[in-house]
DNA sequence: TCAAAAGTGTTGTTTGTACACCCATGC
DNA sequence: GCATGGGTGTACAAACAACACTTTTGA
């Protein structure tokens, strides 16, 4: 940052945008909204809006997050940046520059449509297309980002609740990388790795209505994975 | 994005901050610049300065290099976004929101004062400390980023020139991560890896003016590393 | 008694690690 | 020759993948 003396800077506009994402019914769902004006009226969105004078990014998606959808922390949101879009021309009428966030949640409350945003919903990850300004890259930025992290992070639980059981972590796992995965080696990885996950002593839960019920874990204080949980290498991926 | 009624946004300054690593003899060095003027005069800072109207950041960033300390693409830079920091009073005058880039740069050409800077000079790593602004935890970022990127990317190759041998290779390695590792074991895991380094036939060169003249490679066409190239466990690291 | 889901055991293969050892070069 | 750095081989141990098996619940 230099060059204070060249006052002759140009004021921009700083957004954040939102890729909320959550799991629900076996399948990746992202948070839209229907955006009510133009440009892109009538259009789905990423949630968002402009960062105001007193805030940092990170608490603008916060706020934003709450305005539009109802959202709060308290519901256990995993807030992170994703990275920062600010190519020219990205917004029609002006110049924008959007720092962009990834949001886990782990159960997904209705949400209402909130102050510029007609409507609100979970729209499953595959149907998500077509949406206002370049939130498609975004929202595919997003999903590669938390795929790359389920490998060597502790994300995992950020999509779980604040007790869960290893059949509900190892379906976060399968449901974003799109495969299944043997659950007696899952369970003995998760396990192995320290601080990953703590166990709930005397805890269980029944899950499917069915079956044995499941031992309840916590997320641990990790946050990264080593040795790392690598996904099944997909046969032909340039490794 | 959302929120285009509410035309009361507060214009931001964009700027763009550069965390430039090398490695020069032995040591991870990265590029800083002597502030000309207030705030922090006369401090070290990372290279950077304000997005023009029409350019990207990461074209911004580019040409900030350039004007700042004359390195621009042809020297085989690798550029790629850290995060943004946006915390209010990051500046002490004016509202500034920063996209942090992490570039890697082979070899570590002369560097001279530019515009805004008093000099420029590439200083060891560990001797960079009291920056300018948040300097010292961008840079603190930039290295954990890098270190952790060895691991599972090809990140590596952006510090050697375009022809290196698996010896330098393993030295970026042993640098960033302030370890040593095994010569064969390491030469093993790298040829494993498809993609990341290819041989040029028939290629050797001499490396300490001494020993046997090592095969050379080039950077291969994969960008990320299956498995990963995981760095030995410090004793007590939470795994 | 059956299905479903959790949890344990076992086995063969792969991978990783720690070495010892040979090769080519300059001095 | 010898020091230096490149490159290969090997043997033991750890980790992983696949799959059989037991346990506990609801219907």
């Amino acid at each position: 940052m230099d060059g204070y003396d060249t006052y002759a800077y140009e004021p921009f506009a700083v957004t954040v945008d939102l890729a909320v994402l959550t799991l629900r019914e076996g399948s990746l769902r992202v948070l839209l909204v229907e955006r009510g004006e133009e440009p892109y009226a009538g259009r789905w969105a990423l949630p968002g809006g402009f960062v105001q004078p007193d805030e940092s990014a990170e608490t603008a998606a916060r706020r934003e997050l709450a305005e539009e959808t109802g959202l709060t922390d308290a519901s256990g949101l995993h807030l992170e940046q994703l990275r920062t879009y600010s190519e020219p021309g990205r917004d029609p009428r002006m110049r924008v520059v959007s720092v962009a966030f990834t949001a886990l949640l782990a159960d997904a409350p209705e949400v209402r449509g909130g102050s510029d945003a007609a409507q609100a919903r979970w729209m499953p990850h595959g149907s998500a297309r077509a949406l206002a300004f370049d939130h498609d890259r975004i929202l595919a930025d997003a999903r590669d980002r938390v795929g790359a992290k389920l490998e060597y992070t502790c994300l995992a639980t950020a999509f779980c609740p604040p007790e869960f059981t290893l059949g509900e972590l190892q379906q976060v796992y399968e449901t974003v990388w799109g495969t299944t995965l043997d659950r007696p080696n899952f369970r003995r990885k998760v396990l192995a790795s320290p601080g990953f996950v703590e166990a709930v002593p005397g805890a269980a839960r029944l899950t499917g209505g069915r079956g044995k019920p499941a031992a309840l874990y916590r997320a641990g204080t990790a946050t990264a994975l080593h040795p790392p949980l690598l996904r099944p290498t997909p046969e032909g991926r340039p490794a």
